[in-house]
DNA sequence: CTAACACTGAAGTCGATGCTTCACTAATTC
DNA sequence: GAATTAGTGAAGCATCGACTTCAGTGTTAG
């Protein structure tokens, strides 16, 4: 994928769980797979904002979702995962590139 | 830290990196510490607007913030960053651990 | 001493967004 | 086949949040 898909990418990862209801709802299908209105009950809003949240979530690759007779059953996406671990990935690589860089420079016997 | 703490922690997190002019800040930063000017003039907003994602990004623990005369000196701090990489790993670990019992279950050799 | 500089604080604008209600469709159950 | 269940779509509302302007404060340079 080119750099501004991936860019892409990361803004929807990033967006979708600044929300603390849709991480809430990650949360939850880490530990089983749900239905639409077995997210809601806990969460005591309506079908309606949960299906909301679920599509956002999806676009993220987050969330995979799958229609069955009128149940729609959520399941956990780890591509969304991988995107965050990436990008949290190269900002540590960054920093510590430039703290070694900056370690060399004060273990620079002159100059 | 208690859960309540750590819960919070983790919103503050998730909703300063949830803007994007906040994520471009902190890779800026994660390259080279930069004043509140040297942050505004590639983001193209006002100083005032910087410094309010400043005051967002600091409490999150992802920078920390020096003031020498009149230049406010802007670093990268890694705590928030280590709470975002928690928060994932945890997700990971429980869907892995669901999905080992799902293995161990289709093995079973009977019921 | 004055001018430019780097930033701060208060206050307001305006679009984004999380949630609701209401009306509806489609699938089950009795 | 009537009633219940599960979810969808459109539309509206109210709050939040990113950004700006403007009017300052303290700091450094000429």
């Amino acid at each position: 994928m080119n750099v501004a898909g991936s860019q892409a990418q990361v803004d929807r990862v990033f967006h979708a769980l600044g929300d603390p209801t849709r991480r809430a709802i990650v949360e939850q299908l880490s530990e089983a797979p749900r239905s639409v209105s077995g997210l809601a009950g806990p969460l005591r809003i309506t079908l309606t904002a949960v299906a909301q949240h679920l599509q956002i979530l999806e676009d993220a690759g987050l969330v995979r979702t799958e229609k069955t007779g009128r149940v729609r059953t959520c399941r956990m996406e780890t591509a969304g995962l991988a995107v965050l671990e990436q990008w949290v990935g190269q900002r540590r690589t960054t920093l510590e590139r430039r703290l070694d860089r900056l370690g060399d420079f004060l273990a620079e016997p002159d100059q």
